[in-house]
DNA sequence: TATTTCACTCTTTTT
DNA sequence: GAGTGAAATA
């Protein structure tokens, strides 16, 4: 083998034999993280004489856990002992280890966020569920950042009932013998401050701590990162790019990264800056976008790759000729390496249609996700109840499908039941004689006995033949069936490739909660679409494009307001910003930007004009070409400015069936059309065509 | 209990 | 516009 540190430049190779402090990666886009961290490990098993089991690398993905275990052991076999993790599954297997300690049962299930909505929606009966979902979400940022329900949670929401919501979530939360996803870091940050024998432990156990995409950590993971590292015996090293932190809705932290040699002193930094993916003339496009961001840590990429093409702009009437456009660009052989790039969802379905209407092969990353099907939620909570007999999200969604005639009173008795005698629930359902009859009664019976006959079962064979017995016996297969006939579905065969995921775990509490935990915590573990074999165009959102690269990147709906999102936060602006750069960057050799004049959303036509973002690339590298695919001059983007014989004046008042009330803040015409961009109250900034939107003059007083 | 109708919402989403 | 979930109805 050839020396794998002689492939390395002279910022890589520092990085990978850098040993001692505390040490921050600061890796440009495509500047070979993945390969220094690799490099990196392999390094010092092979090199320096470390134990595998002594070294943990930390991930968010389970995508990025799994690259990053191959190509290490690729370089250094024994490197697959090492420990490297999602942070979620990291923790899980601290709490799960120290579970008694906490409290908690080591076989404890995870929620994900719809469960936790349901147990809340438990907990408040008529609470609505727009505020239930405003609730859960301030929960689990309340998480994210470390704090519970007794801390000051002003940060996180001004709602004066917020915290005795969070402490009667948190209440039920225990009682169910669960864990949610935030519990994962706080709950490992408790166990290791509380108790320091365990921390010792762990200490004495993880030499070294490497984490990945450090931009995007929150500070519970910070929390946890921190009493993970013991000053003189920890070697920690974190790699990331503050310019690609893009999860600050869900918690990310940039400061993290910003303030890390602060946090850590006598912290080393190294910059990769050297880009080996993109022609210069992308990178200088990517550059000169994120520069406009305040609070960077500042890097100057280069590359040594050729200067390549101008990026080109294209203007389209609406989204099927963006689709369209889209399409024609491309030919058999370079599906592959093109992606189409957009901000929501929501906008594949053009791609989609027109794609499948003109025989163009394309796969959908990031879709509905299998886990979250009904019948699969459904056969698993069927698992759960066998792994922790108080999950009562669970036993509240399964024990009455298919129907067995316990309803909601039923319900209520059994739960009743299990408070007052302290059983578990399934225990308690098996008690139904005493307290229920008639339909009921027969139904509470038979679901316990099924839920006891499973679990008669345990020990032999695989876990799959354990998930069979459970969804044919408990009539959910027949229930499922009946469904797909009416709607020509799938489902039963849904379930049926969970089945066939759960030949590999054994029929016993260890492979049960093993099972539990990869299926909730990698949602990529059942997704067919994942590889991507085959010649065919990628449609992606720029969030799920991060660690991807194409020779070919379309970034369209390049729309104010659209991309970036309206709103009066500079600091989500910025975020915008990062997301741009992602986008841009991940292209090899060719950059295509697309917007459209009209976009139909929620089935009402909008003008939002071409995003503000196009006016930042730097004019000598962009071609700007009409709809016909010409190159014609164009005016570039236009703001709005005052016109005296507008029919709605800026400044003046309108009044918008679904938006309320707003004020006109810009009005120009384009081709004798007058169009105006105008605020909302809800903050909210549109652009319309005043010709074809129904607006109400109304007067500003009192606004 | 099953079916239909209505009202509601609609960023991004590694875990 | 479309998908979902709850309420209303039979």
């Amino acid at each position: 083998m050839t020396n794998y540190l002689d492939v390395l430049n002279d910022a890589q190779l520092e990085a990978v034999l850098h040993e001692g402090g505390p040490l921050l990666i600061l890796a440009g886009a495509g500047s070979g993280k993945t390969r220094v961290i690799t490099t990196k490990i392999a390094y010092l098993i092979d090199r320096r004489a470390i134990d595998p089991r002594s070294i943990l690398a930390v991930t968010f993905t389970n995508k990025a856990a799994r690259e990053m275990k191959e190509r290490a052991a690729s370089v250094v076999p024994s490197a697959s002992g090492v420990m490297i993790r999602t942070f979620h599954s990291f923790g899980a297997w601290l709490l799960r280890r120290n579970a008694a300690l906490l409290g908690m049962d080591s076989r404890f299930s995870i929620y994900d966020d719809d469960d936790s909505r349901n147990l809340l929606a438990s907990v408040y009966e008529d609470m609505p569920r727009s505020r239930l979902k405003t609730y859960t979400r301030a929960i689990s940022r309340a998480k994210d950042y470390c704090l519970g329900p007794e801390d000051d949670l002003s940060v996180i929401s001004h709602d004066p009932q917020f915290p005795e919501v969070y402490r009667n979530y948190e209440q039920r939360l225990r009682a169910t013998g669960c864990a949610d996803f935030g519990d994962l870091i706080m709950q490992p940050v408790k166990l290791l401050s509380e108790h320091s024998e365990v921390r010792q432990r762990i200490t004495d156990r993880f030499k070294v701590v490497l984490v990945d995409e450090y931009q995007d950590s929150n500070v519970a993971q910070y929390e946890l990162l921190q009493r993970m590292y013991r000053n003189g015996s920890t070697y920690l090293c974190v790699v990331g790019d503050d310019d690609q932190s893009i999860y600050r809705f869900r918690g990310a932290e940039v400061r993290n990264i910003l303030t890390f040699p602060e946090n850590f002193p006598g912290t080393r930094v190294v910059k990769l800056e050297q880009n080996y993916r993109s022609t210069a003339s992308i990178l200088s496009i990517a550059s000169s976008v994120v520069a406009n961001n305040t609070g960077r840590l500042g890097k100057t990429l280069w590359t040594e790759n050729d200067e390549g093409f101008p990026a080109q702009i294209n203007e389209l009437e609406d989204q099927n000729a963006e689709a369209r456009f889209c399409a024609r660009r491309l030919s058999p052989g370079s599906y592959k390496e093109t992606a189409v790039l957009y901000r929501t969802n929501a906008q594949s379905r053009s791609f989609e249609t027109v794609f499948t209407r003109m025989g163009i092969p394309y796969r959908l990353v990031g879709t509905v996700g299998f886990y979250e099907r009904e019948e699969i939620k459904d056969s698993l909570a069927y698992l759960a109840l066998l792994a922790n007999p108080r999950d009562e999200i669970a036993f509240r969604r399964v024990v009455n499908k298919p129907a067995r005639g316990v309803g909601k009173v039923s319900l209520e008795r059994i739960f009743g039941q299990a408070v007052s005698s302290g059983k578990d629930l399934v225990d308690a359902a098996a008690d139904a004689s005493r307290f229920l009859r008639g339909k009921a009664r027969s139904g509470a019976l038979a679901f316990a006995a099924l839920i006891r006959d499973a679990e008669g079962q345990f020990g032999e064979g695989p876990l799959s033949g354990l998930i069979e017995y459970l969804v044919r016996e408990s009539g959910l297969v027949d229930h499922h069936r009946g469904r797909d006939e009416a709607e020509r579905s799938s489902r039963v065969a849904n379930i049926e490739e969970l089945v066939n995921a759960a030949q590999d775990y054994t029929a016993d509490d260890e492979g049960l909660t093993t099972f539990l935990e990869d299926i909730t915590l990698d949602r990529s573990l059942m997704e067919e679409d994942e590889r991507g074999e085959g010649d065919r165009v990628t449609l992606i959102t720029m969030h799920n494009t991060k660690g991807l690269e194409f020779d070919r990147v379309i970034i369209t709906g390049m729309e104010e307001g659209l991309f970036p999102r309206s709103g009066d936060d500079p600091d989500e602006l910025e975020e915008e910003r990062r997301l741009f750069y992602v986008a841009i960057t991940r292209a090899r050799k060719e950059l295509v930007f697309t917007y459209c004049n009209r976009r139909r959303i929620w089935g009402r036509s909008m003008y939002f004009g071409p995003s503000s973002f196009l006016r930042e690339l730097p004019q000598e590298l962009v071609r700007f070409a009409g709809p016909g695919g010409g190159l014609t001059v164009s005016a570039g983007p236009t703001s709005g400015g005052d016109n005296p014989e507008a029919e709605y004046p800026v400044g003046s008042g309108v009044y918008h069936d679904s938006y309320g009330t707003g004020q006109v803040v810009g009005n120009h015409f384009v081709e004798g059309q007058e169009r105006l961009r105008v605020r909302f109250e809800t903050g909210k900034v549109c652009v319309f065509l005043a010709k074809y939107t129904p607006l109400e003059r109304i007067s500003l007083e009192g606004m």
